[in-house]
DNA sequence: AGTTCCCGCCAATGT
DNA sequence: ACATTGGCGGGAACT
């Protein structure tokens, strides 16, 4: 069964009342080709070094899992629905769009749930709640960790004397008046595998699938970016730390697989950040959506705002779609995608239109991993400074980034997204200290 | 050689 | 029974 393409089978391919996030859609000139993916993102990767200029996708490219990367995937995603006038969003619907199979749709959708930018409305059905909805549930993620933690469990030591993989949580999905979706949560109790003999019936059984998805995992993560102080933790810690100390190696590897995938979406949304831990070398991440104690009073985002940048010119990354090639596999119709492209910017366009074009907004919201600009940046001046800083990189990268790739999408979102910060501060601060 | 992590099989769940 | 969801880990791309 090769799955090559995906399959273009959907009934309302031009969508009777299709969510209006067709913005991007610009029906290709090409109706001999079989799908045709709209738009591309084509991120600098140029791996080895030949990102030297924009967009623009060296020759033909192998395969490259840069260009299917999750956190890319991601960021279409957001660029895609992350707009007003979009409520819903559709599996299928996103799936198509961005031209990636379903099953990667879900690994989106459920980190993004996990930190309330969506929610869960029916099958095959999200709502966007976009990131307005990030503070709340990062406030509700940060209480109930502190509530649980604060029971038994002795400072700088492990949790949970879970031997499972089963870990903490007491979910109780995002707040939100009105009930909404179903608010499951279950704080499951899995332990020996040959179940209990006389439990009266709060067994739960089967739930151990719950306990092991994304979303779960990706809000006990966010959590321990939350509690701790350190500020810089890498997989393995975090692995260990969810997990028991009921190491399994195999388990952890699992686990480790997937705090990348997670790491991946959250970086993409810019709450964390890849660096490298104080002293060791090793690769470690850094929360960037401020939220630790209390810092000072100031609102400062967790996103620099300083700098607006934004050359005013060029005008990238403005795809929409992870090009559908397989692994190893050099298609000649390689070459299509460059043609695909070109002819960016309808998007953005619109966006700059209605933001008041021009940057009016400070910043551009996502340099994700600004392949180039970052290494060289680390590489650079061996950072080393543990703490605040980051806001300085910010700058740095701003003023000598390379716009590869820039999803000028966000900036808008950063309106909102900033107010929404704020509230939450004043609103943590007032209740921590009065 | 070690790290990162995409891909998709296929088992739970849902309808 | 068919459709959705989504663990899970092999193994390839990328350091």
């Amino acid at each position: 069964m090769a799955a090559a393409a995906p399959a273009v089978a959907s009934p309302s391919s031009a969508g009777a009342e299709d969510p209006p996030l067709a913005v991007a859609q610009a029906q290709p000139p090409a109706p001999s080709a079989p799908y045709l993916p709209p738009r591309l993102v084509v991120d600098g990767a140029g791996g080895g070094g030949g990102f030297g200029v924009v967009g623009q996708p060296c020759r033909q490219h192998a395969y490259s899992r840069k260009q299917k990367s999750l956190g890319l995937l991601c960021t279409n995603f957001v660029a895609l629905y992350d707009r007003a006038d979009v409520e819903s969003v559709g599996l299928d619907d996103a799936a198509r769009r961005l031209g990636v199979e379903r099953r990667r749709i879900y690994d989106i959708v459920n980190v993004l749930e996990s930190i309330g930018i969506l929610v869960r409305r029916a099958k095959n059905r999200y709502t966007w709640i976009g990131f307005s909805g990030v503070p709340a549930a990062l406030k509700e993620l940060k209480e109930r960790a502190s509530r649980e933690m604060s029971g038994s469990m002795s400072p700088s030591l492990d949790e949970t004397s879970a031997f499972n993989v089963s870990d903490d949580d007491d979910d109780d999905k995002l707040d939100d008046a009105d009930g909404d979706t179903e608010s499951e949560k279950l704080s499951q109790s899995i332990d020996n595998p040959s179940d209990k003999p006389d439990a009266p019936r709060c067994k739960l059984r089967s739930d151990h699938r719950k306990e092991k998805s994304l979303g779960l995992l990706t809000q006990n993560f966010v959590k321990l970016f939350l509690t701790m102080e350190v500020e810089t933790i890498s997989l393995d810690e975090a692995a260990r730390l969810l997990l028991g100390e009921g190491h399994a190696e195999s388990n952890m590897r699992t686990k480790v697989r997937r705090l990348y995938d997670i790491a991946n979406v959250l970086s993409s949304l810019n709450l964390i950040e890849k660096t490298q831990q104080a002293d060791s070398r090793k690769p470690a991440f850094r929360w960037l959506g401020k939220a630790k104690r209390n810092e000072e009073t100031t609102i400062t985002a967790a996103l620099p705002p300083t700098k607006k940048t934004l050359p005013s010119k060029r005008a990238f990354g403005t795809d929409l779609t992870n090009i559908d090639m397989k692994r190893s596999k050099l298609d000649s119709t390689t070459e299509n995608k460059a043609k695909l492209t070109r002819d960016g910017g309808s998007i953005l366009k619109t966006l700059q239109r209605q933001l008041g074009q021009g940057s009016r907004s400070d910043f551009v919201y996502g340099p994700f991993h600004p392949a180039g600009a970052r290494k060289q940046e680390l590489d650079d001046h061996t950072v080393q400074e543990r703490e605040r800083k980051s806001i300085r990189e910010w700058e740095n990268l701003a003023s000598s980034f390379c716009p590869q790739y820039q999803n000028q999408a966000l900036n808008d979102l950063f309106g909102h997204y900033a107010e929404a910060w704020k509230s939450w501060y004043l609103d943590l601060t007032r209740e921590q200290a009065p």
